[in-house]
DNA sequence: ACTATATTTCGATATATATCGAAATATAGA
DNA sequence: TCTATATTTCGATATATATCGAAATATAGT
């Protein structure tokens, strides 16, 4: 009759799963998101430089420090990584 | 050296998987998408009932009221459909 | 028609989020 | 070390969201 109740760990995955939705839900960080991704993706082939926030934001209409706040949400899901040089690589 | 600028067919796209990744972003709603998921597919199997507003709501401890305005919000990301027959069927 | 049960809507409230501009910090190159 | 550029942090604000309980509505069975 009843649907499972779920274990600690279910509950765990769950919590990381909405995390991972959330960072994906508003429509900017989405951008960002994509950006960085086709970004990414082009610059591995080319051994072009990778995206920087700077970069990102020339092509979504935001400021600065939103796109950083933005990055920062991305980065604490888990769902982009990056690294320094001079200019942030991602 | 840039990124692909999105049309107006790609941006109407993210808008709407925003709008998906915003449905399940809340844990609560998250877990009532579980929860009709779940016992969709089980009941599917057995020729049960299907699972009612208030037989989710016995799974999560939350009013009523707030359940039912997490699966108006399902209902129109498009995540979840319902009919009805007294008790509301999902 | 009446009653019990299921579900939705309403109005309020507390909390979270997105966004900005300014100030602070970091790095590269002269 | 000084400067220009890139990035982050801070503080403020406006808007959105989650949640509740109560009231309204709907349905099934008597």
């Amino acid at each position: 009759m009843q649907c499972k109740p779920k274990s600690k760990q279910d509950k765990e995955q769950m919590e990381r799963l909405a995390a991972a939705f959330k960072a994906l839900s508003n429509e900017t960080r989405l951008a960002v998101f994509e950006n960085v991704r086709l970004c990414s993706a082009q610059s591995m082939k080319n051994k072009n430089n990778r995206p920087s926030v700077c970069n990102i934001a020339s092509n979504i209409d935001i400021s600065l420090s939103t796109i950083s706040h933005h990055m920062k949400e991305l980065r604490h899901a888990g769902l982009v990584k990056c690294t320094r040089q001079g200019q942030t690589i991602l």
